[in-house]
DNA sequence: CGATTACTTGACCTATGTCAAGGAGCGTGG
DNA sequence: CCACGCTCCTTGACATAGGTCAAGTAATCG
């Protein structure tokens, strides 16, 4: 693959959020960016660490993660194909939580200093990166419901949702409803604050009513509208825009 | 209270999240303000809305909220003096969860063209008011944690632990280690993700344990670092300046 | 002073966790 | 190509943190 074909997947992302004009997909693709092949259970960035360039998920699945002092590992987030997991280290110097490879993938690199000259010649550049941060913002704050107010079965299942539409927006969902999610039931645990056991079961729970089947990082969904309303899962949060209507056309 | 000493307060706040000069701090100042006095239990904007106008909090607490379908009110943030809790409407137009008043809020409203107009002339303000929602972000994902995490005492402290260090910048908490933290037990349950009669059972505890003292809206803290043991908690996600540093100088 | 709201307590229930063991799949090295 | 050793999944028995219900008390307020 070209560098150009990778600032390609990030100039659509962006694109998906904020209207850019050719000035600025040049300016996307003029960026200097350095691919890098990683393996699965690798720690990207650490908590503490005050990194000096941003990351961006190419191909594979990483997850923000965060130990409590009883030593439970709680992820946050999962960033797929177009993510900046780390876009806000830009202003904010100091790692709060580690970065992991959750599957083989392939990420890029960008230095901070590139990034912020973009985003100071482009405002509408600035305007669609911190429209993103905004937006995982928003993903976090379901995740605080989701883990705090919901059921086993329930915050399961709207995690599932989430992740299946936001890799469906970027093409990775076949017709057939099914996605490869490299996510083993103990990472799903750690993603709900659930335990192992208890997922399996829910898991099987699912199963039973006929809504997925989840195997060898396969995930199918058999039943798309049984899953979100047994997840309670309406995608506003996620401020996805029509295919078409690109983004809100908020100016600086 | 003339409009000059709120816009004290939102400069200060600017200033401690992000360098400010005194170009900045006149625009800032410039500011169309509109104060209102809110009484508690309001609604200030609910999910859905569009609003056209930032919220910035001056007195009184604040809490973002949203209800499962279950009909479970999950909190998912606080906020007291020098907040803006809608500041991410300027770039989202809609808002996915709904802003209440805890207590007897006196609030500023601000257009959202206005600050966006300062934003686009001062880039430093632009990078504050960035690097502000950031530090939000940082914020929900150290709930997630809590309530994905920890035990129920711990989802407690390490709640009161955050208030009280967020009150104490801000110099809401006084000399003998109490502030007005105007919230009911069931309030805490909403924001922990537990039960009300949990709450209740787990707050004796922390009394018991000497770590702290809350009753008719005031929360002492007898012994601070058994609270934040308790609470497993660690102030770095808040990205605080050491007093005289005023924030990192990130340039755009 | 009645009504309302918040707090407290006890009894009981259940969702979820913990522990432990077995099985299935899979990559690696001999 | 087999065998070992992983890691993951599955299951059962059991434990417990935390939820629910219900009633009573205390505080607050018009």
């Amino acid at each position: 693959m070209s560098q150009n074909q990778y600032t390609q997947i990030l100039v659509r992302r962006l694109k998906s959020v904020h209207n850019l004009g050719s000035e600025e997909e040049a300016a996307i693709h003029a960026l200097p960016l350095r691919i890098m092949e990683l393996k699965a259970g690798q720690d990207i960035v650490r908590e503490g660490d005050r990194p000096t360039r941003c990351c961006i998920v190419f191909d594979g699945l990483t997850s923000w993660y965060k130990t409590t002092g009883e030593g439970v590992r709680q992820i946050i987030a999962f960033q797929t194909s177009g993510d900046i997991p780390d876009l806000q280290s830009i202003h904010l110097d100091r790692l709060d939580s580690s970065l992991l490879t959750m599957s083989k993938c392939t990420v890029g690199f960008i230095d901070h200093d590139a990034v912020r000259y973009a985003a100071s010649r482009h405002p509408q550049i600035a305007s669609a990166l911190w429209r993103t941060t905004l937006i995982d913002a928003a993903i976090f704050r379901e995740w605080v419901i989701n883990v705090g107010g919901r059921k086993a079965p329930a915050r399961i299942a709207h995690l599932l949702c989430e992740q299946v539409t936001r890799m469906r927006v970027v093409g990775l969902v076949k017709e057939d409803f099914s996605c490869w999610l490299p996510l083993t039931q103990g990472d799903l645990a750690a993603a709900t604050g659930l335990s192992n056991v208890h997922v399996n079961r829910s898991l099987q729970l699912m199963r039973r009513l006929g809504l997925i089947t989840f195997s060898k990082s396969v995930l199918t969904v058999l039943d798309w509208q049984g899953l979100q309303d047994l997840g309670d899962f309406d995608p506003e949060y996620l401020f996805l825009v029509q295919p078409g209507r690109a983004g809100v056309p908020v100016e600086l």
